[in-house]
DNA sequence: TATAAACCCTGTAGCAACTACAGGGTCAAG
DNA sequence: CTTGACCCTGTAGTTGCTACAGGGTTTATA
C-alpha cells in the first residue's frame, strides 16, 4: 500500500549520501531493498527507520560495527538491555578519553601559540616548541 | 664523522614504527638517506632532528601536509614567522572546533544513558533516543 | 663453521568510513 | 525526441598508517 522511495528519496529522508547508503547495503548494516522492473532500488519505512538510527548513531560517534550491534539488540523487543547499555556505556567512556586527550592537545598548542614573538623564523618559538631536541 | 643510525635504530631513537619511517619517506616527508653497500639506509643527525619534529607535531595534531609546510618553513630560518603562526593558529581553531563537538556530543550521550531503565529492549530508551522517528 | 634469530629490503594489501569517478541504463518534461 | 536528472555496477581515492609476503644481511652462538 504505502509508495515506495528510490535510493535518492531515501538518501534525502534521512540527510544521507546516495552513495554512503549504497555503501551500507554493501557492508550489510542496510539490508538490500527489493528491485523494480528497471533494476532501481525500492525501500520501506523499515529501511527509513533503519537508516534514519543509522545516521543518528553516527552523529553521535558509534562506529559501524557497535551500529551493527545496536541494530541487532534492537530487533530482540523481548532481551534486557544491558548489552545496549553497556555499548553506550564504552562508547562513552571513549569520548571522555577523547576529550581529555583534545583538551590537553589544546592546552599545549595554545601555550606554544602564545610565545609567538612575530619575529624570524630562526627565533620562532613555535617551531623550537616542535623540535625539542634540536637546540 | 658521526656513526649513521640504520633505520631500526632512528626508530628507536624517535618512538616512531619501522614501517611508519620508511611511509614517510615514500610520502616525501623525511628525505632518502644514502644508502650502504648491503642496500640499508643509513641516518644522520639530520634525519633524527626531521623525524623528532615530525612526531612532534603529529602528537600534536597536525596533518601531514601541515607538517610538510612547517618542515619547509622551518628550512626558510631568515623569512617572518607568521606563516608558522597561521598554521598554527588554524589547527588550534580546528581543535576548538572538535572539542566543542565533542562536549555536545558527550552531553547528549551522557543524557541518554542516564534513562536507561534496565528493562527490556522494547522499553529501552536508549535505543528509542536512536530512532526519534520510529515512534 | 653452520645456523638461527633478528634485523634489513621491496611491494602490495588492509583498516575506517566514506567519497568520487567512469561508463553505462532509465525516466519525466518540454 | 532529446535533454537532464536520476539510477546502476564496479573500482579507485582519501588519511595515516600497519601488516604481511617473500626475499637478503648481519650477528650471536653452538
Amino acid at each position: 500500500m504505502t509508495a515506495t522511495l528510490n535510493i535518492g528519496e531515501l538518501a534525502r529522508a534521512t540527510a544521507t549520501n546516495v552513495e554512503t547508503v549504497r555503501y551500507y547495503e554493501r557492508i550489510g548494516l542496510l539490508p538490500a531493498p527489493p528491485r523494480t522492473a528497471s533494476n532501481y532500488r525500492a525501500y520501506s519505512a523499515v529501511h527509513v527507520g533503519r537508516l534514519s538510527f543509522t545516521r543518528r548513531a553516527r552523529d553521535l560517534g558509534f562506529s559501524i560495527e557497535q551500529i551493527r550491534a545496536l541494530l541487532d539488540l534492537s530487533d530482540q523487543r523481548d532481551q534486557l538491555c544491558e548489552a545496549v547499555d553497556l555499548i553506550a556505556r564504552e562508547h562513552l567512556a571513549e569520548v571522555d578519553r577523547k576529550l581529555i586527550d583534545l583538551k590537553a592537545l589544546r592546552r599545549e598548542l595554545g601555550a606554544i601559540i602564545g610565545q609567538c614573538q612575530h619575529g624570524t623564523v630562526a627565533e620562532c618559538r613555535i617551531i623550537e616548541a616542535l623540535a625539542p631536541a634540536a637546540g
